[in-house]
DNA sequence: ACTTTTTATGAATACGTAACCATTTTTACC
DNA sequence: GGTAAAAATGGTTACGTATTCATAAAAAGT
């Protein structure tokens, strides 16, 4: 591999000089400038990022821990995160982790001296969280939330859940079933204690024929669909306790012959990109502003790597309903 | 940061004793590797894998440039490339590109010096591919390829826009537009040309008005979708150059109050993930395979990269209409 | 018991860069 | 023209690891 100093040679400089043309050519006059401008060219020179990460101690590289793609949700922060962290000059290590990988997918970014993490699937009480403040690793979660309670971007999951529900009480639905994801991830808990918020102030029972907190396995949700749809008494509507459930649900809508919005209807959470297209029309509940969660989880990783700000991010985005065509008065 | 040198000061050890402890344990005698292994625990020890880089000569990183994931075709991808090159114990950089960013992404790329790349995006006549084969970097380009026809996973995409304009002749449309990408881009390009060639074998005309080979943008797709349905006579049916280049019909499509298949037929080319959905059930043509192009892509890569074959890499996955519900008999 | 192997450890070095300090060259000023 | 200041360049080192080579300790063979 050639390195600074073959330029060094080749130019008839040293290896100081040539790290100068590279990082303050100001300091270089002009002659010399062009003899190794011209020696990096022709020797098709690179710098080497990791020795010079090793001596600056920055990568420039971030972690990005992401849910799978299949989860749309997913799709629209993995792409601001990505395209913004470039914009700035960072490179993004992405792994798309499971619950049971996390651990290899935290040694992988440890082992790789990361500026900064972005973590969208922080177990509840994970202690992760007290070794990257120990070690003094910028991170952000967003997506879930840890007990402390601290550094994540959200949006206000309580209230997601209660106006999902509220929305369809206004539509008149009495039996409205949820089917969200396992409470111990902290999102589908606050959404689901927003959801029975609203139901209980709203006089409707929210109880166990219609509840599932179930895995977000597509084979989960299709599950507890069909135990759903086969009750007696059958709930006129669904609230998903995200867009990428109520996506499988309207799938499995289809499936089961049932038109969606007339013969049921549902609503989402998260307000994916995805959702506004034509043919699915998800009404769902999503933050008020244009930005994604990732946009903002990404902006303030950065801003925290750079001023080094140790102002704790908390930010947590007001929702609102996004009422387009799954839901139907009955 | 806490370095091998520490660890061997805590435990009493050398440095290299240290490094055997990790790489070469069965080196060690077991009390040495006893106390070794506590000072790395006590001292929160994390080996720096840019350090290592640099002595091995080997980063275990990939490069992923990749299109845009409003795009389905590189959320499958995408998924594919990370998670196995994870499994494999390979780190992924990915960077969404646009055309006009390419110079950028090659850098990046180069900066890192990267085991490996995989290019989405590569331009027919780059001279990037001189380039990776002249520095000796392992790559594999797919969804394009270049004019070199070397080192590319593809599905036979002349085939392709034969067999979509084949199905809608079999169902008797006669007037059928073609809508696709720049024909600058090989893919667009051949299945263009599959498309006409099947035109041209069942005497139909495929000629001005109805064909658009446009960028893909939303915008630059509903102008030309939106110019198509103002026709006098306007064509009961499209082929699209890709499946996204398809979805984006069909939102415009119901934006236009034309039903599809009813008024419309669509097909589209890649069989993404997502136009499986019930909602969507977008016929399409797509690889025989189960196994998606990005897949094949980076099971390649690794295999160069590893077994350092130099056995040009050309693979041509063979196709078929998946034949759901938005063409339609006229 | 003494040599020969084998096993276990350590010292020194290289990887490619940026940073620090020292030195030389140029420019500015009187 | 001589000195002081400024600008330009070079020498050396550190970053954290794996590797090569050398040495010490233990085991095996006679």
């Amino acid at each position: 591999m050639v390195s600074s100093k073959d330029v060094a040679k080749h130019a008839g400089v040293s290896q100081t000089t040539v790290s100068r043309v590279l990082n303050t050519p100001e300091l270089v006059k002009q002659p010399t400038l062009d003899k190794v401008r011209k020696a990096i060219h022709e020797l098709n020179y690179v710098p080497n990022a990791h020795a010079r990460s090793l001596v600056q101690n920055k990568t420039n590289t971030i972690a990005l821990l992401s849910g799978p793609l299949h989860n749309p949700f997913f799709v629209d922060t993995t792409t601001a995160i990505v395209n913004y962290a470039n914009e700035k000059g960072y490179r993004v290590n992405v792994q798309f982790v499971h619950d049971h990988q996390l651990t290899e997918a935290y040694a992988a970014a440890f082992e790789n001296k990361v500026d900064g993490m972005i973590l969208s699937c922080i177990l509840f009480d994970d202690p992760i969280f007290q070794k990257l403040k120990q070690m003094n690793i910028p991170f952000i979660t967003y997506n879930r939330k840890h007990a402390r309670n601290e550094y994540f971007v959200e949006i206000d999951n309580f209230e997601a859940g209660y106006l999902s529900a509220k929305h369809m009480i206004e539509l008149g639905h009495k039996r409205i079933a949820w089917v969200g994801g396992p409470l111990t991830v902290s999102t589908f808990h606050h959404r689901y204690l927003g959801f029975l918020q609203a139901m209980k102030d709203f006089n409707l029972p929210a109880s166990d024929p219609y509840i599932y907190n179930t895995d977000t396995s597509k084979e989960d949700i299709s599950h507890a669909f069909n135990q759903l749809i086969h009750l007696e008494h059958r709930p006129t509507s669904i609230c998903a306790g995200a867009d990428s459930i109520a996506l499988n649900l309207m799938d499995d809508a289809i499936q089961a012959d049932l038109a969606i919005p007339d013969d049921l209807s549902i609503i989402g959470i998260d307000n994916v990109d995805i959702s506004r297209h034509g043919r699915l029309q998800l009404t769902t509940v999503g933050s008020i502003s244009e930005e994604n969660l990732g946009y903002l989880a990404i902006r303030e990783l950065i801003e925290m790597i750079e001023n080094k700000k140790n102002s704790c991010i908390k930010i947590t985005e007001s929702v609102k309903v996004f009422n387009r065509s799954t839901t139907k008065k009955v």
